[in-house]
DNA sequence: CGTCTATTTGAATGTACTCAAAAGCGGTGG
DNA sequence: CCACCGCTTTTGAGTACATTCAAATAGACG
């Protein structure tokens, strides 16, 4: 697999352990793919067909409303999963769109060989449970953030918890994720300028 | 056990099979617990200490920002869990409010035996993480709603999910879930039911 | 029946959006 | 290397959605 496996295996090793059996036999379930700038891992209604770990690079997952606006669910990046779940695990088409920010290697999964894996090595049912606990509660922290903070508040922590994010993203996407407008974002960028 | 764990039993056995003996082990490090209207499950500061499992009744889980607003994160009606689940992996101290709605019914596993559950009887690995991916896509239904519809929207489909909630929750509560004051959600009714 | 809280109503305010136009920026081709 | 194109960002005026504050009304409960 011409592609840094490790960043994934050490992912996985921070929460079950794996014997070298059990290592390889995971990496024979996987494949690597590469997504130019703009290129789309998944299209709203095609089907979700793999779990992706993002190895290097940026995906971003959008639903597109009746409007045509788009409201960005994440940002992944190195060291992430991406997927849109639902359409995964029923195998329906999917809703949500995932395209790549830049250029992007990732390693994906099937849904087939995620089954054989979870027979074959069980640990990985508690390794997903882990994940998906760990998904569950940001997912929360983000509901709670728009309930109770004003998006200037939300602008700020964004910043904070993700420095790297001004050169990354374009400001753009960056407010469909904060659930603004751009005009309205970059008034806000003006306005906490002017306070520093 | 004086309650009705077959709702649970039931509610397990939709995701994965048990045999007698298993259920009788897991049901031995279950116990169970009444609540009154308006008495606290969990209270902000307190460590969670179990998974809840509503058998009856309602139970409402809430955040309270810096200015004394609630937020409601969820209404956990019969046959759903409930819990602050940071606080009840980390064993740190809740920011969340869980209250009993009605006089409520529940099952409970604390974290020590519920980590016993998952060694003796690997297979709720699964059950759990078939139970976090679920619970994940739903936090994600409901950012995009927030995000994407405008709060007259999110209350028609809100009213339209949950038809008992006019009866079990009040006007205040719902609107704090909703993200709207209860005031402006008095006034989206009025407009909705002109419009019949 | 009285008290407490929830709900309704209305006026004034503020936050965020829409629409529109100008300015900036990056890439591409001549 | 410059000119042009398309897209993003900025700016501003007008508007709409939602809040705040305040007061009246309705409901729940002992």
């Amino acid at each position: 697999m011409g592609m840094n496996v490790d960043l994934l295996i050490s992912n996985i090793s921070k929460h079950i352990s794996l014997t070298a059996e059990e290592t390889t036999f995971f990496i024979s379930l996987l494949q690597s793919r590469s997504l130019k700038t703009g290129e789309f891992l998944l299209r709203e209604g095609e089907v979700c067909k793999y779990e992706t770990f993002v190895i290097q690079g940026c995906l971003r997952s959008y639903y597109q409303d009746e409007n045509g606006f788009e409201h960005t669910m994440d940002f992944s990046i190195e060291d992430w999963w991406s997927e849109d779940l639902y359409s995964f695990l029923t195998q329906t088409p999917s809703r949500s769109n995932i395209i790549a920010g830049e250029n992007t290697d990732v390693l994906q999964i099937s849904k087939f060989n995620l089954e054989i894996l979870y027979q074959k090595i069980p640990k990985f049912e508690r390794f997903f449970r882990l994940c998906f606990q760990n998904a569950y509660i940001s997912q929360r922290e983000r509901i709670n953030l728009i309930l109770s903070a004003p998006a200037e508040e939300r602008y700020l922590l964004f910043s904070k918890k993700y420095p790297y994010s001004q050169k990354r993203f374009s400001q753009k996407e960056i407010a469909s994720y904060l659930g603004i407008t751009p005009q309205f974002l970059s008034s806000l960028k003006k306005k906490t300028q002017k306070l520093k």
